[in-house]
Parts: structure tokens; sequence; C-alpha cells
DNA sequence: CGTCAATGTTGACAGCCGTCGATGTGTGGC
DNA sequence: GCCACACATCGACGGCTGTCAACATTGACG
């Protein structure tokens, strides 16, 4: 995996740079830093991992309470895992045997802070 | 472009499909619906021209406006465009010789609504 | 009607991405 | 110590995607 794209840019944090796509034009360096994560949404197969483990109790899931909900192979789905941790939408809890995936509320806000109209009302996430 | 991917399958409406992901894990079919709006944005020359069209005065850009804000030739904005109007983010709309792309509120409140923490407060656009 | 300007379409090509089988690594139990 | 299990990594392969140059199309304007 190159290190130029799908991995988000050393020193950026893509949390705090989110302000809403329609308050002004997002720069070219916001927007490669905000992108690794959509692209890590954009896939069918991850947007469903996300839901599972995000809708999961206490927002975490582990590899096997995933697999079986797909048709894909264990390295296929093991792959995907590391897609989304790679770019910050899940963390990583190894607890024994099992790995556990859980998903961060700091991205969440910061994907929906993206989508905000920006007319009054905002997310709880700018500050 | 093949039919089974890119564009959304027939018959489904993706701007009323859209549950939090942290409600409930988001069915095959629904991911299907929304993966390509979140293919479309995933791209960095893609979301610079949806945040310009946003943020352009009346969210209405035409391609003239937005051509020099990058280094890509013509047909590249071009193709971008066209990915973003089929996907459903933006609007069509020609006037003379020029073609004006126009933000959909809608797509953005239904990109929203999935990352919204679906715990008490929700996002200003949920309607 | 001919020309120019703005935009879309086509065809081609290199690079990325999703998928798999095979294999590696670490952990717990007997 | 050894085996079974849970998960990650590797290498390969086919399909998708972003990009461009060349060309087509459409409308304005003289």
């Amino acid at each position: 995996m190159s290190n130029s794209e799908g991995l988000v840019p050393p020193g950026a944090d893509p949390l705090t740079c989110c302000v809403p796509l329609s308050r002004e034009p997002i720069s070219p360096e916001q927007a490669a830093t905000v992108v690794p994560m959509l692209k890590a949404i954009a896939d069918p197969a991850r947007l469903r991992l996300l839901s599972l483990v995000l809708s999961h109790e206490g927002g975490e899931a582990c590899v096997c309470d995933l697999l079986p909900h797909f048709d894909l192979s264990q390295p296929t789905i093991s792959h995907h895992l590391k897609v989304l941790h790679e770019s910050g939408l899940v963390d990583r809890e190894k607890r024994g045997t099992w790995v556990y995936y859980i998903a961060r509320p700091e991205a969440m806000a910061a994907m929906a802070g993206l989508f905000t109209a920006d007319t009054g009302a905002r997310t709880a996430v700018d500050a």
C-alpha cells in the first residue's frame, strides 16, 4: 500500500480539520486529510462492517462476531478492517485470542460535521 | 461504466433509506444504495468540487467557475461532475452556453444522517 | 451561415482496489 | 510441548478508476 494515498497524511488531524463543506471551499490539503476516511466507508463491505461495530453492544465487536454476516473470506474481512482502522474510523484492541474493533465517536462526529447545513444549528463537535 | 456499480440501483431511494449507522446494522441493500454517494465524494477532486458548489453563491456554480481551481483537464472535471450528478449529490441545469451544478440539500442531509450519534441530539436536518 | 466559446463524449492507458488461497503469528488448553 | 483456534500477512489476479488527447455537440453572435 503506497504511502501517498489511503493513509492519512502524517501530522494532519482529520478530526479537527472538518469544517462543513458548505461554509467555505475545502482546501486541497484538508481534502487529502478527509478523503481516506471517506474512501474507507465508500465500500459496501466496509460500510456494513462499520455499522455492525457501531450498532453492536458497547460500540465494539470482535472479528468472530462480524465474519458470519458476510460471504467474504476471513482474509478479506481482515483487510477491510485494517483499512477502517488505518483511516482512523475504528480502534483495535486485542483481548486474549480475540481482537475487538471499536468505533471512534470523534471520527463519526467529524464525518457528520462535513455535511451539516451550516445554517444556525451545529453539531456538538466544532470547538 | 457498468451498471452494477457506481450508479444508484433503480427504484431505491438513497435519501429515505438513511438511518444512522449506529442505530442498527445497515442491510446489504441499503449499503448498496448509499455507497455510490460515498464513492462520489471519496475523491479529492470531487470532494473539492462539491464543496466549491456548496459554498458558492446560491449553492450553485457553472463549470467555468470551477475549472480555474484545478490543475486537471476540462474533460476530467467534466467526468467528475458527471459522477457527482449520477450519484444524486448535485443537479444539472443548462442556461444558455453554461451548465450550472447545484448541490442537493436532501442528499447532504442524508449523508449527515448516516453519522448522527443517535443518542438524543440530532442534526438540524432530519425533517 | 460561419465561427467561436463552453461543455460533454470517446477511446486508451496506467495504477489502484477487492478478492482469494496459502501461509505466518500469537494465544489458550490439554 | 503440542495442537487447535483466532486473526494477520503475503502474493497474485481481474476489474474498476482517474487521467488525458482528440473529437463531437450545443448555443451565442456577428
